[in-house]
DNA sequence: GGTGCTATTTTGACGCCGTCAAGATTCAAC
DNA sequence: GTTGAATCTTGACGGCGTCAAAATAGCACC
C-alpha cells in the first residue's frame, strides 16, 4: 500500500483526518500542530493548507466527526415513556463512556478552542444543534407536560445536558470527581433527572 | 507615581498579577503572554521568570485569586435548611453571575490549561478544593439525610456543582445556551436541586 | 566608605508554532 | 501536446516560552 516519494499524496485530506485523530487521541489538541501532523503524513509543513482552510478548519473536521458519533449513539438507547428509569440511566452511562473513551476528542468538541477562540464554522454548529435537537426529540416523550407550557422540554434539556456535561468536565479535567466517584455521581445525576421529569409542581 | 526608567521594577510581582488579570479579563487566555505582560509592565521579557517559575505557575497564581473570590461569595449567601429554596435560588444566580462577570478568569479556574496541561500546583489544589469543602458544608444542612448513608450530601454537592458548572460552560462558550435562556434554565436547574434534595425516594 | 553576596533585570539565542508568498511538479481536459 | 488547475515544495516572517550569561542594583557587614 505505501507509495514512497510520490509527489502528489493522492489521499492527503483523509489522511490527515485520520492522523488528526490519533495524535489528538495520544496528545490532546495541545500536542496537535499542523507541522507535526504534515511530518506523520510524510508532506511538507505547508501541504494541509490546500485541503484545510486553517487549522481551525481542520480542528473544525475533527470535532465534526465527533458529532456524528455522539448523534448515532443517542440514536442507540432505548427509552420507555412508561418507565424511563432503565433507559435514562443507560444514556447517562453512554454518555459519560462516549466522554471518557475519548477525553480528547470530547474536549475539542465542547471546549472553548472551537466555540470561543477560532470561529466554530457552519458545519460544526449544524451538526451539534442537530445533536442537541436529537437529544430533545428522544427527551421529549419522558417528560409529562406542565399545563400549557411549551418551554418545559426545551429547559430539560438544556438544564439535563448541563448536568451531563459539567460531570465530564469534572471529571476529564480531574478537578471536584474521581473516577471511582463517576458511578455514584452519575447515578445521582438520573435521579436528579427522573425527579425533574416528574409533573411540575406548583 | 510612576517612577520611569528604574533598574530595578520595586512591584513586579503584583504588578504582574494586576496586569494579567487586565489582559485575561480583557483578551482571554489565548491573548495572555509572558512577553505582552512584560511590555505592559514596562519591562524586558525575561523580567518574569524571577518572580514566577514559569507561565503556569503565574496562570495558577492567577486562578486562586479566583477561587479565593468565590469562596468568599459562597459565605454570603443566606441558607435557610427549614427553607431552602429562596437561598439556593440566590446561590445560583450569584454562581452564574460570578462566572458570566468575568468568563475568562472563570475559564481559567475550571479550564484544561492548568488541570490537564500543565500541572495545577498545590496552592491553587488546596483553595480550589477549599471552595469545594465549603459548599459542601453549607450544602449539608438542607439535605434531608437517607437512611445511615453519609455520602448523600457528598454525592449531591458533586452533581450539583456539576449541573452549575455545565450551565456555565455551556453558557460562556455559547454551545447549546444562549444569554437570554439563561434565567428560565437556571430556575429549571433550582428546581433540579430542590427535587433532589428531599428525601431520597426507593 | 568600601566589599562582597544576592536579588533583580537585561540581551541573546534556540526551537517550536501558524501562515503567507512564490516557485516546482503533476494531473486532467482539450 | 498544450494549457490550466490542483497539489506540493522551499523560504520567510513574526510570535511564543524559556534557557544561559552578563549587567546592574540593593543591602548587610566590615
Amino acid at each position: 500500500m505505501p507509495r514512497p516519494a510520490r509527489y502528489h499524496h493522492g489521499d492527503l485530506h483523509d489522511t490527515l483526518l485520520r492522523e488528526a485523530g490519533i495524535l489528538l487521541r495520544e496528545q490532546g489538541v495541545e500536542g496537535l500542530s499542523l507541522r507535526r501532523l504534515a511530518e506523520r503524513a510524510g508532506v511538507s509543513r505547508t501541504a494541509p493548507y490546500h485541503h484545510f482552510a486553517d487549522k481551525n478548519a481542520l480542528l473544525c473536521a475533527l470535532a465534526e466527526q465527533g458529532f456524528r458519533r455522539l448523534d448515532a449513539m443517542m440514536g442507540e438507547v432505548a427509552l420507555d415513556p412508561a418507565d424511563p428509569e432503565p433507559g435514562l440511566r443507560r444514556f447517562v452511562r453512554a454518555y459519560l463512556r462516549f466522554a471518557s473513551d475519548d477525553p480528547e476528542q470530547y474536549e475539542l468538541m465542547f471546549g472553548r478552542t472551537l466555540w470561543k477562540g477560532g470561529h466554530p464554522g457552519a458545519g460544526l454548529k449544524g451538526v451539534a444543534y442537530g445533536c442537541f435537537r436529537h437529544y430533545l426529540v428522544r427527551l421529549r416523550p419522558l417528560v409529562s407536560r406542565g399545563e400549557g407550557d411549551d418551554t418545559r422540554p426545551l429547559r430539560l434539556a438544556q438544564a439535563s445536558w448541563a448536568t451531563l456535561h459539567g460531570l465530564c468536565r469534572l471529571l476529564l479535567d480531574g478537578i471536584y470527581l474521581r473516577r471511582e466517584d463517576m458511578e455514584a455521581v452519575s447515578d445521582q445525576a438520573v435521579d436528579l433527572m427522573l425527579a425533574a421529569l416528574r409533573p411540575a409542581r406548583r
